[in-house]
Formats: structure tokens, sequence, C-alpha cells
DNA sequence: AACCTCCTAGAACGAACGCTCTATCTAGAG
DNA sequence: CTCTAGATAGAGCGTTCGTTCTAGGAGGTT
């Protein structure tokens, strides 16, 4: 029944597992619409499976399938910063990449695809306990990984912690503001900005 | 009819009138439900108006709700930025008065009260542009306000542009990861950088 | 008195929601 | 072949959604 046939209007790839259809769909879908504007039928239909298989692998209901995406949305990003971070051997130059990629991908989805965690994780604040967690640790993943390049850099250790969040934070801030203002300026400037701070901390590393 | 009492309960005030009751519901429960999380009903209950009170005053529904939400935390959060702003002579150690502020009123709200416009336009990204315009607006009257402050401490005008871009985005993704994260690592991170960040552009405006 | 405008009140509608349920299909083991 | 577990299929449950609708109350003007 399977067919080895990838469908190029909807993205969707049939020699998938139904399971992997679903996760990819749930967070497609949440990534644009949030937790609560997600339905579970749209999701089925979406990746192309039934009602019954969607519950059958996620017997949990929409608050498992919502952690789910949320970790496949993690590892996703995850495997995108990595990339980026390892293409580019100076640390300021890989988080410009960083901007340019994201302003890249705004762009091209016309500014609707945005993280794949925060929408899921905003409306779900105090209510979903399962799936904040879940994007909290999305962030620490993400951040391990900038805090990583940072110390391979030589930044002192009691800077780079601070310094890997402040890239966090700036860029989800300003991957959001972009989105939300349909513009690659806050982005831009975010790039730049960044830059200028991480060359600032492996100055006073090298000059004690 | 309408009692001069205040609910301390629920921090209704019924000397307000209906009207401005009902925004001012809407804007609490959609910044921390989103958009689709927030029924019209419930809106209504915690407003202390009716049903048909609420589509009186605004006959578009559900979107014009929105975009009254998201233009009464522009004006709450402006106003809240330019107190803290007036009250510091130094830019850096303004922002830095603003990262405290925000972390403070998100441990106090037991981190459910993030940025009051951020979850309502997430999730109607591409859906409802009134709504995103709003948010838009917002975030470019913020910016304006960062933006006066840092050009009156003598940076430059093609520096501060930006700059004040970077503290929105900075403000923005802090308190979203401060928020998820349940801790205010990320803002105070936000806030030295930026003050660090600021200075360097004040130093480079005095030192041509 | 009558009248008019603004506002309040909530029943009712069709649609969509999350979820449960039973039934059927498929593939491999014996 | 039979047996079984995994996966698929979708009708249907009760509830809630956004919205519409009609009816009534409050207060001022004529």
């Amino acid at each position: 029944m399977r067919t080895k046939h990838r469908d190029t209007a909807t993205g969707r790839d049939d020699t998938l597992g139904t399971r992997e259809r679903v996760v990819r769909a749930t967070s497609a879908l949440m990534q644009r619409q949030g937790f609560d504007g997600t339905g579970i039928k749209q999701i089925a239909q979406e990746a192309g499976a039934t009602l019954g298989s969607v519950y059958h692998f996620f017997p949990g209901g929409k608050q498992q399938l919502a952690v789910a995406a949320v970790r496949h949305g993690d590892r996703e990003f995850a495997d995108l910063l990595r990339e980026i971070l390892d293409s580019e051997p100076d640390p300021a130059a890989a988080v410009m990449a960083c901007t340019r990629s994201l302003a890249e991908g705004l762009r091209e989805s016309d500014w609707v695809d945005g993280c794949p965690v925060t929408a899921t994780a905003l409306g779900t604040a105090g209510r979903f306990p399962d799936i904040q967690q879940a994007a909290a640790e999305a962030f620490e993943h993400w951040h391990a990984l900038v805090l990583d390049k940072l110390r391979a850099a030589g930044i002192r250790d009691e800077d780079a912690d601070d310094l890997a969040w402040t890239v966090i934070n700036t860029l989800e801030g300003a991957e959001l503001t972009a989105q939300v203002s349909r513009s690659v300026k806050p982005l831009e400037a975010a790039g730049r900005h960044l830059a200028r701070l991480i060359t600032l901390y492996q100055q006073a590393a090298t000059t004690p």
C-alpha cells in the first residue's frame, strides 16, 4: 500500500513511517498555529494518517503529540545550529551565519515558519508542564551547543555561559520580531551586535 | 447597578466601563493562553460582562477583540518602559533596570505573564493580518522609545536605530526564555550584555 | 406620558473540538 | 492453513466553540 513516492505539494514523505509523519505534521502545524490552534484531525489529514493511527501511536492525546513535536523541533534546530557552528571557525562569524540562515528561512516561508518550539510552548505556559519542560530542554540543548563553541574559541568559562544564553535569547527574540514585523532587519542587527559582543569577550580573554 | 467596589480576588475593577473591562480581560487571557486558547465566553465571564455586551462593543468578534487587546498591551508596556527609561539617566543602567523589572513581573506571576503581545501575535502569524500588524506596531513603538533614549545619550544615529532593535529583540527573547525555563538567569545575562553593548557604542561616539 | 438610544441579557445554532469505540486489514509465526 | 499483535479506518460521543438573534432594562429628551 505504501508507495515510495514523495508528495511534492504537501512535502509529505510516504517512505517515512506513520508515527514519524504524524510527529512532523504536528511540529509543522503547531509551529504556525500553536497548540490550541491545531486540531488532531488536521494533524491526521496533513500526515496522511487516520485518527485511529494517531491515537494508536499517541494514546496520551494532544498533550503527548505536542511534547513529541517540541522534541522534534528541538532536534531539528539543534542539527541546523551544529552544522552552522561547525562550518565557521570564528564564533562571531558563526553566529552571524545563524542570523542569516534564520532570516532566509523566514523569508522563504513567507514569514510563517518561526521558531519550532516557541509557539507551542508559549500558548501552554502554565497549563501543561510536560510541554513547557520539553521546550525548556530544547533551549538548554541549543545553549550547550553555543557554549561549546564559545569555550572552544577561548572565552573564559565564567563569561561563556551567560554569553551563550544571550546568544540564544537574542536569536529567539530577533526571529520573533522579524516574523511579526515581516522584516529581516531585526535579525541583521542581532547578528552584528552578537558578533561584536563575542569578539569583545574574546579580547577580554586574551588580555588579562 | 454598577458598584464602586474593587474585586480583590479577580482584580476586576467595576468602576471601569464595560468596554474597558472586556479589553483588559482579553489582554490578560490572551497573554497567558494565546488567541485560540481564549474563548469569548471566558472573556465575558472574566470581565463580568455578558456575551451580548461583548458583541455590542466588538461587533468584529474575536479578531477585533484581539486587536484591541494587543493595542492595550502595547500601551501598557510602553508606559512601563517610558517610566523606567526616564528614571535612569544612563541608558545602560536603564536597560538593566528593564530586565530587572521584567524578571520581577515574571516571578510574581509564577511565570505566566510574559510579553502581552507575543502570545497573541505568534498564534495568528499568517492568519489575521490585523492582529499581526497591531503587534508589529507595538514593537515599533517600543523601539522608538529605546531609540530616543540612546540618541539622547549621544549614540550616533546610524548606530542607535539598529542598537535599539537589538535591545527590544533581546528583551523579548530573554523574557520568553526566562518564562519557559522558569528562571531569571536569561534576563540577568541579557541585562549585563545589553549594558555592555550600549556603553561600547557610547565610547565609539565620543572617540571618533 | 411616550419615545429613543445605549447597553445588557442569555437562549440557540451549526460547526468543530478531543477523544472513545468497534471493526477491519496486514504481516509474520506456528 | 490458523493465530495473533500491530496498525489502520472512521462513525459517533459529549462538549465547547464563535456567532447570531430577540427581548428587555436604564436614563435622558421631548
